[in-house]
DNA sequence: AGCCTTTGACCAGCG
DNA sequence: TCGCTGGTCAAAGGC
């Protein structure tokens, strides 16, 4: 990293609600919590399908990162996850889905007639377009 | 049986 | 030139 023309990155904080039902986690291994939570987690539906392909921890920013890439295999789409605490999640989108409108998980939802731009934009209303601030400029 | 998830190791790029 | 970090790929296990 250190390019930030790849492609389209998008960056999207989220904060989600935990769920005290299911709280009952032992005292296991911090990372294994860590773990087990992103996947238990809930993450933003951008109407596609990603595959977690790898997970490290950057000790830049002291948080955990998760890999994701599109489903579709002419999709270049990446989606990258990285959280510090278990409520908080930001979502980072590299690339663009090839597959334009073409969600795989939620078929006609609410006519999907505009395409991945139109996902990205949505996220961002969404998740509000900070991204431009929550740059985190490393410091060293 | 198939697909997805998880962990480790390897490689590349940059400082 | 060496070291470190980040990122990706591969293999195994579990559901």
């Amino acid at each position: 990293m250190s390019k930030a023309s790849s492609s389209s990155t998008r960056e999207a904080s989220i904060s989600i609600s935990e769920d005290k039902s299911e709280d009952n986690y032992n005292d296991r291994e911090e990372v294994k919590e860590m773990d087990r939570r992103a996947h238990r987690l809930v993450l933003p539906e951008d109407g596609y399908e990603w595959k977690k392909y790898g997970q490290k921890f950057i000790k830049n920013i002291g948080k955990f990162r998760s890999y994701f890439r599109c489903q579709m295999a002419n999709c270049i789409a990446k989606k990258r996850a990285e959280w510090s605490t278990s409520t908080d999640i930001r979502i980072v989108y590299d690339g663009v889905h090839t597959h334009y409108g073409s969600s795989t998980t939620r078929p006609g939802s609410s006519g999907s007639s505009s395409n991945a731009a139109n996902q990205y934009n949505l996220l961002t209303q969404v998740f509000g377009d900070q991204s431009t601030q929550q740059k985190q400029g490393r410091s060293s």
